[in-house]
DNA sequence: GACCCGTAAGAAAACGTTTACGTGACCCTT
DNA sequence: AAGGGTCACGTAAACGTTTTCTTACGGGTC
C-alpha cells in the first residue's frame, strides 16, 4: 500500500510481452505486422496493463503534442461558446486536445495568452483577435511559422487563413432591410472598434449601404462589449430632437442591452425603435419581441476552422493556397424587433 | 533560407552563455544565485534567443504538465460557459493551461473523454458528470489517485471534492416561494435524471418541500437537455382538467423552452402559469417577462474549483480534509414569471 | 545449393528538460 | 595553517517515447 501507483510505460509492456520497446511502439502506432505472435502478445500485454502511451514522451520525440490552442475574447458571449463547441468536437474526432484561453477583449492579454499556449507546445492555433490586419502578434506567428487560423476575424490581407462570414455584406443587408421598412434615420451601436475588427467591418457595411441608399449615416455609438446597462450612453442619442428610428447593433449581446436601455427610457421596440442584432444567439429567439438578427453558423465555423488548421498543420505543400479567408454564408432571421419607421420624431409626451 | 526555424533549446542557451545546461535550468527555475556572473550571462542569452523552456521536456522529467482537464456537459448552456471562464482565469493566473472537453450530456462519452484528458497528462481534472454518487468513472479515478474536483455535482458521499450550491435547499426555497403566492398545484419539469444528478437533487428538494407543505407533488416531467420545443411534451400536462398553476424548471434553459411552449399553447406567464428556473443565466434577465430563478455564482464556482484542485494537486498532506463538497451560497432572483395562483383551472375558452 | 531480397524485430540514440551527485573554490574557525 | 563548511557550477543519468540502423531469418529465383 505504500507504493505510489505509477502507470505502466512502454517498457513495462515490453517486459511483459517479452519483446523490445521498439516492437511495442510499432504495435501502438500500427506499424507492426498485424498478426505476428509478437504483436499478439504485445496487444494482450497492453490490454492487461491498461497501458496508454504517454503523450509527453511521444511529443518530445515527435515535436508534436496533438494539442491545439484556442483563444477567444470571452465565453460570456454564446457566439464564441458555440464556436468553441464546434472546434472542440472536430478536434476530438481528430484525436486532438484543445487548450482554451480567453482574453476578455483585452488586446494586451493577447500576446501573453498566445505565448502561454505556444509554451504548451500546441501544434496550431485558432484565434479571434482584436485586429487581424496589421497585427504584430500575427506577423510574429507568420515569421515563426506557427500554423494558425483566425476565427470571426476577416482579414483583408490575402495570406491569412480565416473562417468568418462576410461582415460587410451582412451589414449591408441589414441596412437594406431597415430601409425597406421605411427607415431613414438609422443609427449604429457597436462594440469598440479598437477591440474588434468585426465591429469595424460591420460599420463599414452599414456606412457603405447608407451612402448608396442616399441616407446619412449617424456617427457610430461605440460601447464596451461587457456593458450591460447602456441607458446612460444611449439617452442622448435616443432623446435627440430627431432621433434614429432604427438601430443596427454590432452584436446580439449589445442589441439585448440596447433593448433593455430602450425599455428603461420608455421607448418601445419596435413601435418607436427598430432593432437589428448580429450573431444569431439562440436565446435571442426567446426574447419578446424576438430579435431580428444576422445568424452566423457558429458551430460550423468552429468545425471548419479546425479542419483548415488540420490541413495547415499536416500539409506543408498546398498550405499556401489555404491561407485565405473562408467566408461561410450567413442568414437573416426575421424576428419582431423591426417594424415600420415611426412617422414623426418621438415627442416627450409620447414617452412617459 | 532552407533551414527550418527550430526554437532554441536549453543547450543553445548554455552554449551562448558558456555555462552548462544545468546552470541554465537553475536560472530558469530561480534556483541559481541571483547575481552571479554566470546567471547574468544566462539571463542575457535567454533574452537574446527568446528562449522558452519546452514544457514537454520539463513535463517528461517532472511528471507534471501544468495543465488541467476540464469536462463539462455542454458549452451551449451559459452556466457552464461561465464556470469555464472562472476555471480558465484562475488556472491562467496560476500558470496552468486548461484542456477543455464537452460530453454533450452523453454518459457514454464521459469515460472516453476523461481517458483522453488523462492521456494528455493533465495534472488534475475538473468534472461535471452525470452521476457523482455511484460512478465507476470516479471510483476509477479515486483508485488511480488522480486529483479531481467535481463542479455542479453534489455528491452525497463525503470523500469527493466538489464545488456546488445546495441544490436541495434551493429547490425547497422555490417551492416555498410559489406556495407564498398561493400555488398548490406545483409541477416540475426537469432534465433527464439519468443525465444529471443535479436535476434529481432539485427534484428531491421539490418533493420534500411539497410534502412538508402538505401539497401533493406532481410526477416530474423529464425532458432532454437540448430540447428546444417542448410543446408536445407539455401539452398533456398543461391542458389537463386540473393543470398545475406553477412549474419549477430544473434549469433556466428548460424554463425558457417551457415559456416558449406555453406561449404556443396559448398560456400566459405569469397570469395562467408561474415559472421558476434554476441557474441564473444572465440573459434570462432580459426576457419579458424576466425569469424568476435561483442564481448560482457560476464564475466563482469555477474559480473555487480550480483553487481546490490546486491544493489537491500540490499538498498530499491535508488533502484528505479537502475531499468534501463545498457548498457556495445561491440566491433567488425575483423576476416577473411568478404571480398569484389562478383561482380556477384554465378553461378552453380562456386560452385562445 | 548459392544468392538476394523482403520482412520482423532488437539495440541504441535522440528529443529537452530536471536533478542527484561530484568537484573545486572560497571563507571561516581553531 | 590545516580542517571543515558553504557555495557555484558542471557531469551525467533519467523521464517515455520514436526511429534509424542493424541483425536474423525465411523464402524465392536461377
Amino acid at each position: 500500500m505504500s507504493s505510489v501507483k505509477t502507470p505502466p510505460t512502454i517498457r513495462t509492456v515490453a517486459a511483459r510481452a517479452e519483446v523490445s520497446v521498439a516492437t511495442v511502439s510499432r504495435v501502438v502506432n500500427g506499424l507492426a505486422p498485424p498478426h505476428s505472435p509478437a504483436t499478439q502478445r504485445v496487444r494482450e500485454a497492453i490490454r492487461e496493463l491498461g497501458f496508454r502511451p504517454n503523450r509527453l514522451g511521444r511529443g518530445l520525440k515527435t515535436a508534436r503534442s496533438s494539442t491545439i490552442g484556442l483563444m477567444i475574447p470571452s465565453l460570456a458571449n454564446p457566439v464564441f461558446a458555440g464556436s468553441v463547441q464546434g472546434v472542440q468536437a472536430a478536434a476530438r474526432a481528430a484525436g486532438y486536445g484543445v487548450l482554451l484561453t480567453a482574453t476578455n477583449y483585452d488586446k494586451s492579454e493577447e500576446t501573453e495568452a498566445v505565448e502561454t499556449l505556444l509554451s504548451h507546445n500546441v501544434d496550431g492555433l485558432i484565434l479571434t483577435v482584436a485586429k487581424s490586419d496589421d497585427s504584430e502578434l500575427l506577423d510574429q506567428l507568420d515569421e515563426r511559422e506557427v500554423a494558425y487560423v483566425l476565427l470571426y476575424n476577416q482579414p483583408s490581407v490575402r495570406h491569412r487563413a480565416a473562417v468568418t462570414v462576410d461582415n460587410v455584406a451582412a451589414a449591408r443587408e441589414v441596412v437594406e432591410l431597415l430601409k425597406s421598412y421605411g427607415h431613414h434615420r438609422i443609427g449604429m451601436v457597436a462594440g469598440q472598434f479598437s477591440d474588434s475588427d468585426r465591429a469595424r467591418l460591420r460599420w463599414l457595411g452599414y456606412d457603405d449601404a447608407m451612402l448608396r441608399a442616399g441616407l446619412e449615416p449617424d456617427p457610430v455609438i461605440e460601447v464596451a462589449f461587457e456593458a450591460t446597462d447602456l441607458t446612460g450612453q444611449l439617452r442622448a442619442a435616443l432623446t435627440d430632437s430627431d432621433p434614429p428610428t432604427a438601430l443596427f447593433c454590432s452584436t446580439d449581446l449589445i442589441a439585448v442591452a440596447v433593448m433593455g436601455a430602450a425599455t428603461r427610457l420608455g421607448i418601445q421596440v419596435p413601435r418607436d425603435l427598430s432593432l437589428v442584432g448580429f450573431d444569431g444567439i439562440a436565446m435571442t429567439a426567446a426574447l419578446r419581441p424576438q430579435l431580428t438578427t444576422i445568424v452566423q453558423p457558429t458551430e460550423t465555423m468552429g468545425q471548419e476552422a479546425f479542419g483548415l488548421l488540420a490541413k495547415l498543420m499536416s500539409g506543408g505543400e498546398e498550405a499556401e493556397a489555404l491561407r485565405a479567408p473562408l467566408l461561410l454564408s450567413h442568414s437573416l432571421r426575421r424576428g419582431e424587433t423591426v417594424g415600420p419607421a415611426r412617422e414623426k420624431p418621438l415627442t416627450l409626451s409620447s414617452r412617459l
